[in-house]
Parts: C-alpha cells; structure tokens; sequence
DNA sequence: CGTCTAATTGAGATGAATCAACAATCGTGG
DNA sequence: CCACGATTGTTGATTCATCTCAATTAGACG
C-alpha cells in the first residue's frame, strides 16, 4: 500500500538548529553555477545585502513542508533528495516530483500562499532558507530576479507536462525505463558523469512517482535486471546498457 | 485509433487576413478582467503603446502551432477552444491542456524559443495577437507584466500537477467525472453560471487528456448517462446531477 | 541474532484496451 | 430538402497489462 508508514522522526517540521551564514560560503558551493544559484546568489549579495541565507538540516523522512500550511520560507536543496508528492482522500500517494540539489523546493511559492503538495526528505539533507518575506521583497525588487523565478517556473511546467504524457500514454517498462534515464540525465547536468549512480529512491517510490504499484516495479526492474540493462542494489543505480534501455524507452531521451 | 484524422484545412498555419485594430476594442471585451488581460491589457496601452494587437480567426483543426517551430507571435484566446497537445512516437496523442477564452496559448514561450507541444482550434476561434518580440521587450522592461506573467505560469504548473494526480492515481470514472466538473467551474469563473455549456469535445479528446481510449469514455458517458448523472448530446453538456458527479469524482472539486 | 523494512514471486482478479460490427449524427452537394 | 459519405458514438466479445492478495526471502541495523 503506498500509505507512507508513520514513523516517529525528530523535529518534525523545519525549525530548530537555524544557523545564519555568511554568503562567503557560496563562493565554494560546487552549486554556485547552477540554476538557481547561478541566477540569484551573486545577485544577492550585491542588491540585497539584508537577504538573509541560513542552513537547515533534514533527516530521511522528515516533513519539509505540508500541504495548504502558510509558507514562510523559501528553501532550497544542497545537498540529498526530497520529493513533493499530494496524498490522494483512498490513502494513495502521487509523486510530482523529485528535488535535487540545486532544484528550489517551491519556487511557486514565491508568489503564493501555500502549496497543494507536500515535501519529505529521502535522504539526509542540507538545506539553504531563505525568508520568504524578504525573498519576494527582492524578487519583486530585481527585474532579473523576477525573470529568473519566472523561468524556473517555466523549467518545472515542462517537466510537468512530459510526465503527464509518460502517465498518459506509455506502458510501466517505457515509464521505469525513461524515469531511470531522466535522473541520469539530471545528475549529468549536475556534474556526475556516470552510469552508475546513487539512488536512493524505495521502489514504492518510483511507484507512486510513476503512477504503479510497488510489486510491478519489482517485477519490471527485475526483467530488466534479467536482461542485464540495469543492475540496482544497496542504493547504487547502475545503467549497463544504455543504449537498450533508451530503447524501450522510446527514443527522445535528450 | 488516436491518429488525428488528416483532413486538409483552409491555411494550415496561422498566417493570412491580419487586422491591425487599436486597443480600443478591448474596453468592450468581456474578458477585460480577466487573467491575461487584466493584468496587461491596461497596462499595455498606458506603457507599450507600440505594441501592436492583431486579430486573426481560426477554423476547427486548423493547427495554432507545431511542436519546435520557432515561436513568432503569442496568442490569446478571445473566442472558441484550442487544445495543446503531443503526439507520441507510436502514433497516440496526449492532450496537455484545452485553451479557453483568455487563456494565454504558449505563456511560456516569453521565455522559449519554442514549445514541445503542439496546438489545434477544436471550435471556430477568434485570437488576439503580439508579435513575440515586441510582447517580450514589453514584459522585460515591465515588473508588473513579469510578474504577471510568472504567476500565470505557476497558474498552469498547478493545473499540469492536479492532472499528474488524476492520471497517476485515479480510475477512469473519476476522471472523467473531474474533468467534466473541472470545465464547469473553469467555465463559471469566466462568468457562465449553468451547469449546462457548449461542450465542442469529441471523446476522442477527452480519452486523450485522461490517458483513456474513446470506446472507454463511451462506456463511461454511457454509465453516467444511464444513471442520470449527465445529458450530453449535441455539443451541448448537462451536468444534471452535480453533487452525485462530484461524489463520484472524490471530492475536492471547488 | 532478532526485528523491521524492502523486495521478490506466484496465483488469481480486474479495469481498461483491443477488435469488430453497427447505429447515429453531421455536413454537403445535388 | 433529401441522400450520401464521412465522422463520431455505441455495444459486445475477448485479451492483456497491471493490480491485489499473500507468502517468502533478502537486507539493514541495533
């Protein structure tokens, strides 16, 4: 059942341990040319000297975020995963979306109250905040900025719409098989240029991401462990042939 | 089979009988407050007066724009539906989203060069048009636009991630009873208070939004209609019984 | 080690797809 | 205004992909 189990987990919401930093460490984030970082941080610290950025921590499974609560600060990832995911009234769960490092966790959130989605972490985190409040003062301040936020934005609606198609139109092996070669192809972006790759993702994870149950992705990975494209265990995602895989695929993997 | 029928149609693309009017003609339009025009259109006239609406018309199937052409103009719907969709390497097609009057067509094509989807007329339309060069220098040089044009954006975004959740995690029955009531209230914001509309899809479309087949949707309808729920002939639907439909649906429409 | 969570595997059920024939509706030209 | 062809919708029979239920094994971790 895709029921998340409720496990008891320290601090449950983002909260203690704020720690105020000075912008000096983005200058050895290996973060610092990429995406977000790249649009707003130098930006930052030149017009909005007051834009305060602190550092969290986050445990696996620990609530980043919970649907329709006010949202007070902007967050993004620096380090480990976490995944916005909408709890359907049967129990079910349906994941939007997985957060890299890099990816802000709800840039719509700039502009909005609160989100109809919740976010968890998978794995231990490192997070930079920001207040919102002071966020949108300079985002609405900084015409760049504005423009930024905007693509951002922009780069999620697109993912959106290729997953809905995925969702729509194609068979659980072509859906594992691209979802698998997606991430890959994030992390190359992000600089990690290998086949093989952490992942720390449960299969009742792809499942709910991918709109499956748990046991078909056990049986899918499994065939394509049998006809060794892939090899995935203790975490570690290992893509042996990619090229088959893109195959089943379905073509247009960038 | 999903394979848009190939029909051929008066000017395949958008291109003749342009007519440059002033903006006058807005402050007579219904959709002046609006979303898109609310927020640009006064603000067009007062700070880009040389950004140059034009009228154009469009017949059923005429195609809008295709998937990767360079985007020359944006397009607001003043009148009729279009629909965005993406045709699959096998031949089916999955519709991202309908386009209504004052739905902006490609908002996100401020920031692209081009779009992955492609866009088709279901009914007659009348269109308002921008040349996209002038419409961006606008927006860039404009804080408000931008930021109006973010939160459309956003606005999207949210509804391509409720549409991830119907096709990952709902039975068919619930989507198309969401969809149908999804179009109402989409309908009555704009100011149709029935719970009988103009209803120009074929099930056809509808399957192709939901992920379904249409000898599926025509069971369903089918089912619903049986059951007094719905009357749809005629490109005309009845929402008959609205609270049994919402029940049907799960819940949480509006 | 024992306990807990995650993954595997089998058997059987089922929702939706497919195939196919037919009926209804629409648009058009005679 | 009718008749015809094209498009759209309906219905039945059958198949298939994926789900469900359930039991078992494998890993992770104190």
């Amino acid at each position: 059942m895709p029921t998340p189990s409720k496990k008891s987990v320290p601090g449950d919401n983002l909260g203690e341990r704020e720690t105020p930093k000075p912008w000096g460490k983005c200058a050895v984030c290996s973060l610092r040319d990429y995406r977000f970082c790249a649009a707003f941080t130098r930006r930052i610290a030149k017009n909005a000297p007051g834009l305060i950025r602190t550092e969290r921590e986050a445990v696996p499974r620990q609530n980043l975020y919970r649907a329709r609560e006010a949202l007070r600060q902007m967050v993004l990832v620096r380090e480990g995963v976490a995944f916005r995911y909408v709890l359907v009234p049967d129990g079910q769960r349906q994941i939007l979306s997985f957060c890299l490092p890099g990816d802000f966790i709800a840039a719509s959130g700039t502009l909005r109250d609160s989100a109809h989605f919740s976010v968890q972490a998978l794995t231990p985190m490192q997070l930079c905040v920001f207040d919102k409040k002071d966020f949108v003062k300079f985002v609405e301040s900084d015409r760049e900025a504005m423009r930024a936020l905007a693509d951002i934005c922009i780069g999620e609606k697109e993912e959106c719409e290729a997953r809905i198609v995925d969702l729509g139109r194609r068979s659980s092996e072509e859906r594992i098989a691209r979802f698998m070669l997606d991430l890959m192809f994030q992390l190359q972006r992000r600089g990690i240029q290998h086949t093989s790759f952490q992942f720390p993702l449960r299969q009742q994870h792809i499942a709910d991401a991918l709109g499956l149950t748990q046991v078909h992705v056990s049986r899918v990975i499994g065939k394509f462990r049998r006809e060794g494209l892939i090899n995935l265990s203790r975490g570690t995602l290992d893509i042996i042939d990619v090229s088959a895989l893109r195959h089943i695929a379905g073509g247009q993997r960038d």
